[in-house]
DNA sequence: CCCCCTTGACGACAGATGTAGTCAGACCTA
DNA sequence: TAGGTCTGACTACATCTGTCGTCAAGGGGG
């Protein structure tokens, strides 16, 4: 059931639907469209492809469609790296792991979440 | 610096010169294209486009032009991991770790990799 | 000299994405 | 009742990507 590719500014505003939990064409025209100077038609556009592709539902509500993302945001972001990694790494995290190495920016709490999961591997092998 | 966009086909060809060092159209055409059962204009078409966006330089050579990378192999898979990071994951390397610690595929040299990586993230802390 | 093959340069086309304008109907409100 | 104001559905259009077909120039072989 997995999905239909995503553009950057689709999945941008996936997220922000997701982090919303649900919004209408209005509420996202406003929150996400405004500040970057989208188009109220713009939003909706995105919002309807993102329906078509089985990223959003919607419902009918006090007479306007309210939209919910029906996948988490944590499921919908391990699908795009997911891809990622597959279609442009070929399948390997090596770069990923190479692009770490060279960047310095990763925050105490993202270096806290790789030694739980260095930690979680390595126990992993001695199984 | 300055790098245009890149599509994945393109990249995945981009990735094949590297890796033979530099190549003719030809010699393109005959070890990426064919296996794909692309057309040899196709790999054309998407070198020139690579050369148009900096990726690749190309130089006479006994009648024919031969194409070579302006970056290494390791630079521009730095840099794709860069613009996904930041465009799509918004710059924050969350998802990716959590996709990491979602997914079993980690080889035992990229994990010994990431112990390098959180140890040197470890002792850079303490200082 | 004529023909065939390789190489380069162009032009084309379809699908995906980003961005909008416009129109008709539902709803308020003066 | 006549305007405004939202909302949805459509249509439109430029760019980028992926894929080609074709045409012309340069070199060999006959």
């Amino acid at each position: 059931m997995r999905s239909k590719s995503i553009g950057d500014q689709e999945l941008t505003l996936l997220r922000y639907v997701a982090e919303q939990g649900e919004a209408t064409v209005g509420q996202a025209a406003e929150g996400f469209g405004a500040p970057r100077g989208l188009a109220r038609s713009t939003v909706l556009t995105m919002m309807e492809r993102l329906r078509a592709k089985g990223y959003l539902d919607r419902r009918q509500a006090e007479g306007v469609f309210r939209y919910a993302p029906r996948e988490t945001a944590g499921e919908l972001l391990h699908g795009v790296v997911r891809d990622f990694v597959l279609r442009t790494l070929g399948g390997s995290v090596s770069p990923f792991v190479a692009y770490l190495t060279e960047t310095e920016e990763v925050s105490d709490a993202e270096l806290a979440e790789l030694e739980r999961l260095v930690a979680k591997l390595q126990s992993k092998r001695k199984e």
